[in-house]
DNA sequence: ATAGGGATCTTGTCTAGACATCCACATTCG
DNA sequence: CGAATGTGGATGTCTAGACAAGATCCCTAT
């Protein structure tokens, strides 16, 4: 119950209520909370007040609201899973090794001009053209990494007929021959843009680490730049010297 | 001037606004803005709406508030430093390369019993001593990473006679005679804790990048076990292969 | 059977007003 | 001169009430 007489505000002694029937299981993952109304009514506060509790700990990734439908309690954090990085890795085994279950997606792909960061990253010319993949990863069935990948449509030829039945980069690679290496890895922690919420299924409010990769190949040819967004809770990258 | 017939919510046209104003110089950085009255009077919506424009804004990191003082336009994000990390670097020259000034304050240290994952990652028995240095890092004065920096009191004779005089960890190394190299690194995005906000002067929802190394010696020995806390909108740490 | 139209429940936005709390500054009292 | 006090202005919290808009379900008319 609200305390009344306490110096504690009214809409932080109501999220600390709804933190510990959450821990008390009172209420579970996906499940519908009380109204805002309903909550409004058992605890004798304003419906402005139980909103500003739910806001916050929407905020806080406690709860998430769909208009219309009602309050729920989000899903508690993934277990952290290493991905160890390494010049020559695959994503695949990377996972399986972890004894977890890989999985891969080609959400969309299109050729274009290679944008600027791109083409200086790859040395390209202005108006060479790329590949983009827009890939989606996943570990135990779950998103794992959103990652965009620009490959050189001059340095791999009919890439479009490849590109077609996706099932992995690796198998692409193979395809050609090569077996790329990773030159440089850039880290970052920022919030995710919105095609990353979307495709990794995730609050705006998450921090997600993103890796901007390029690789070339035993030829020393650069070959591909990537730029991978990875789930913040969900995610921890290792490197070995 | 808010348009009552839009389908925007007036909270929205009037961030909107805020965020012209700020982009046209008329509110510039740390200054204070209007009152939320004076918003309120001045566009005609209630201060309900004023302030949950100005919320949202300061989620968003444009502005922020003082109890009792104001509203104030936030500082623009700084620029982004990228920060080589290799096997054997040191701070000072790292960020003294890519022509800026560095620094290094030592914030705390205290001799404690290692906690379980110290002791893990640099091979010691459970009740063993390590050191625990609270170290900032600046850029350009401004602060750039906080790092807990845990060393094995065994086998660091004397240390506290080195600590007390600070300067930077590459010296307290020197004068042992060692030159550290990092053995693997692990990467994550996540929120600030408090100490780290504190130490940072950073706002609790803004993104960091966590690198928690461990460093041995050149004769293979664990002597370096460190978290350290880099501000996700001023930091970006890039890998050679 | 199915498409359409409410009824109803949900969250979203907005207004009006009140009092609390904190801060800076000026004034007053010792 | 210095400390305490007061005052005005700022944000913080809370209430009461209203209407808008999205989602779901059921019932009805075709």
């Amino acid at each position: 119950m609200i305390d009344r007489k306490s110096s504690i505000p009214y809409y932080c002694q109501l999220m600390e209520i709804v933190r510990q029937q959450i821990a008390a299981g009172m209420l579970k993952e996906g499940q519908r909370t009380p109204s805002e109304f309903e909550f409004s009514s058992a605890y004798r506060v304003n419906r402005h007040t139980v909103r500003q509790a739910i806001g916050e700990l929407c905020r806080a990734g406690v709860l998430y609201k769909l208009r219309g439908r009602g309050t729920f309690v989000a899903k508690p954090p993934v277990d952290l899973v290493e991905y160890r990085l390494s010049p020559k890795n695959r994503f695949t085994e990377n996972i399986r090794q972890s004894g977890r279950t890989p999985g891969s997606r080609l959400l969309a792909w299109q050729e274009v001009t290679a944008p600027v960061q791109v083409a200086e990253a790859l040395g390209l010319t202005a108006d060479e053209r790329v590949y983009v993949l827009d890939v989606l990863r996943l570990v135990n069935g779950q998103p794992f990494l959103f990652s965009k990948v620009y490959l050189p449509a001059g340095r791999l030829p009919e890439l479009a007929d490849r590109v077609a039945d996706f099932r992995s980069l690796s198998v692409i690679y193979d395809a050609y021959g090569l077996s790329p290496q990773r030159v440089k890895s850039v880290f970052r922690a920022s919030f995710p843009g919105q095609e990353e919420t979307a495709a990794l299924d995730i609050p705006a409010n998450l921090p997600v680490l993103k890796v901007e990769s390029v690789l070339k190949t035993q030829d020393d040819v650069l070959i591909e730049y990537s730029v991978a967004c990875y789930r913040g809770d969900f995610a921890k990258i290792s490197v070995d010297w």
